[in-house]
RNA sequence: GGGCGUGUAGCAUAGCCUGGAUAAUGCACUGGCCUCCUAAGCCAGGGACCGCGGGUUCGAAUCCUGCCGCGCCCGCCA
């Protein structure tokens, strides 16, 4: 209720000042309230008996009777133990959801424009996607959607693995198995497993892959031509996963390992003469302040190898350099596992160190928790490989798919199809989604597609009965748009004030990089609609009541709608 | 050993940043509701020393501190 606070607010102004109590003294206690069957914004005033002293009651009261009449534009007062209550009466939300019902963007501000780069999903070339990247690319696509709803300008960037020493023997498999030229419909899981079996047992042939990685890195054509056939093969596997998912990404949104290749030496470069780079062990590295090893050693950042090789940090560097100079980007957000957060920790504090970054861009890990069976171990094929990001999908739009066929037979084949593919997506979605990212979560078939509870099928499904209502009553959606509102129902005043709430809701998700906040909302908001939609019938009402809770059903629809979208889940019209 | 994260009803979680009232939600459980807009739903009910101990405060799930459990990370993989 963040609107009726700001509303309240000038007016209590002047009220507590004739009190003499000062701004700092309250702005801070009159917040949201935190039982809104008490109220919905409320000021505890115990902190300030000391002060006037009086009782916290005796204060409550005064200030209660100083307001008076001035605030029944937007809510009644009351006031018990000591706090003030504020609940908005049905003036003020109709007034909002009248403005709400005519914004496209349902009450959204757009923000400042920044320029955000996302850093997210990063498979490897010549690998299966695998259950291993499905956090990265829900949370990171959520996110991606959520900024540049409130304006920003974002860029999507998938650091896929496609440089180092596995190519080597990637490439020199491909030439074996295929003099031709063309690697189409191979399996990229066998070829890799092939091609590292390979390398392990033939001698001659890890020769000539590490013979080739020589060559691909000072840039042989025959190597590069090759390197680019595993490269583009691999796009097209990424690109099959992420169209299925309904995820952003696409091939403008690749920045590899090998597009800072050649960067790298410039790193080095730099932090020399930033100072910052010493030998150790024959690597070049460079200390961060306050990271120690083990044995209570400083811990290094490792740039250079002992053996020429740069690995990942220092791509990471040249990666920031990159974004500073070329994208002109002003924060940087990398979705990637909790288990890099020291990593990404001495990163960020080098680059700056190193002058790479000023104080004016940010870079922020957002870290997330593994993926769990329901054995409570890390989640794991049968045969205790990853399990291939494609077969989970496809597992999830078959189960919901049969489940779908059950509860509505009367659905056409290519209705059912199509609706499974929203729900098994979005059920897994959901799922990742709406707990905090920062906790391990259990990939639970049951669970996520029971359609009970806090699913996406549970919210696709309030959604899906709005439409039916419109569908049942004949009315086009945008007729309701000049309806005018007005709630007196309390089940009809539950809801307004869940509508009402989005874009808070909204921006609290943005702040933190918590997409769950946002998707509890949602939850409640389609709770307000389940009970709403039992005790307020809408078709047979009378005409007023009709318009009225028929524009509230359209903004529950598309708030619904839009909160899914910005989770990156669809909300079918039909299920 | 050090660092990061985490611990809330039988289970899964929100709330913790920014302290406030009877700790919220879902699953499961018990009982009720379809001649009525999709019962994939709704209503009611039981179920919690918020990991444990100290401290700060008028007030602590929330802040500080010490323990304990679990997970991850700690030198040339990314």
């Amino acid at each position: 209720m963040r609107e009726l606070l700001l509303s309240v607010r000038p007016i209590l102004s002047s009220v507590m000042t004739n009190l003499g109590i000062k701004e700092e003294e309250w702005f801070d206690l009159l917040d949201s309230s935190t039982d809104s069957s008490f109220a919905d914004i409320a000021m505890p005033c115990h902190s300030l008996s000391k002060k006037l002293k009086k009782s916290p009651m005796q204060i409550a009261d005064e200030i209660l009777e100083g307001v008076g009449e001035d605030l029944c534009d937007f809510c009644t007062l009351s006031s018990i133990n000591g706090f003030l209550n504020f609940s908005a009466n049905s003036k003020w939300l109709n007034e909002c959801l009248q403005n709400h019902i005519l914004d496209q963007r349902l009450g959204v501000s757009l923000d400042e424009q920044r320029t955000i780069v996302v850093d997210y999903s990063s498979p490897n070339v010549a690998k299966h996607m695998h259950v291993g990247h499905l956090r990265s690319t829900v949370i990171g696509d959520s996110l991606v959607r959520m900024l540049t709803y409130k304006g920003h300008n974002v860029v999507r960037e998938n650091h896929i693995g496609d440089w180092g020493t596995p190519f080597g023997m990637l490439i020199e498999h491909l030439i074996d198995v295929n003099g031709n030229d063309t690697i189409n419909n191979v399996d990229l899981a066998i070829f890799y497993r092939d091609a590292r079996e390979k390398f392990d047992s033939n001698v001659d042939f890890a020769d000539r892959s590490r013979e080739r990685v020589v060559k691909m890195q000072s840039n042989d054509p025959d190597s590069i031509y090759y390197w680019q056939m595993l490269v583009d093969q691999s796009l097209v596997h990424f690109n099959e996963v992420y169209q299925m998912m309904g995820v952003l990404l696409n091939n403008n949104d690749i920045a590899g390992e090998s597009k800072y290749e050649s960067l790298l030496s410039e790193v080095v470069e730099k932090l020399e003469e930033a100072g910052l780079l010493h030998e150790s062990q024959g690597a070049q590295v460079v200390f961060p302040e306050g990271w120690y090893n083990r044995e209570g050693n400083p811990l290094p950042l490792i740039i250079r190898k002992a053996d020429g090789g740069y690995n990942y940090a220092t791509s990471d560097l040249a990666c920031i350099i990159d974004r500073v100079q070329n994208v002109g980007a002003t924060d940087f957000l990398y979705v990637v596992g909790a288990e890099q957060s020291q990593h990404f920790a001495m990163v960020f504090e080098v680059a700056r160190k190193a002058g790479f970054m000023n104080k004016k861009i940010t870079a922020t890990h957002v870290p997330f928790g593994l993926v769990m069976g329901t054995d409570g171990k890390k989640l794991a094929s049968r045969t205790g490989g990853a399990v291939h990001l494609k077969d989970l999908l496809m597992e999830a739009i078959e189960r919901a798919n049969s489940i779908i066929a059950e509860k509505n037979p009367s659905l056409s084949n290519d209705e059912r199809n199509e609706i499974a593919r929203m729900l098994g997506i979005g059920a897994i979605k959901y799922a990742d989604l709406s707990t905090d990212r920062n906790n391990n979560y259990t990939f639970d078939w049951e669970k996520m597609l029971s359609f009970d509870g806090n699913t996406a099928p549970y919210l696709q499904y309030a959604h899906a009965r709005i439409c039916s209502i419109f569908s049942k009553a004949n009315i086009d959606r945008k007729d309701v748009q000049r309806a005018i509102i007005s709630v007196s129902d309390e089940r009809e005043i539950s809801l307004a004030k869940a509508i009402l709430s989005f874009p808070e809701y909204l921006d609290k998700a943005i702040v933190s990089n918590s997409p769950h906040k946002l998707a509890t909302q949602l939850h409640s908001l389609a709770q307000a609609f389940g009970t709403f939609y039992e005790f307020c019938p809408v078709i047979s009402s009378e005409t007023d009541i009709f318009e009225s809770r028929l524009a509230l059903c359209d903004l529950t629809a598309r708030t619904l709608e839009q909160g899914l979208n910005l989770l990156g889940i669809e909300a079918p019209k039909k299920m």
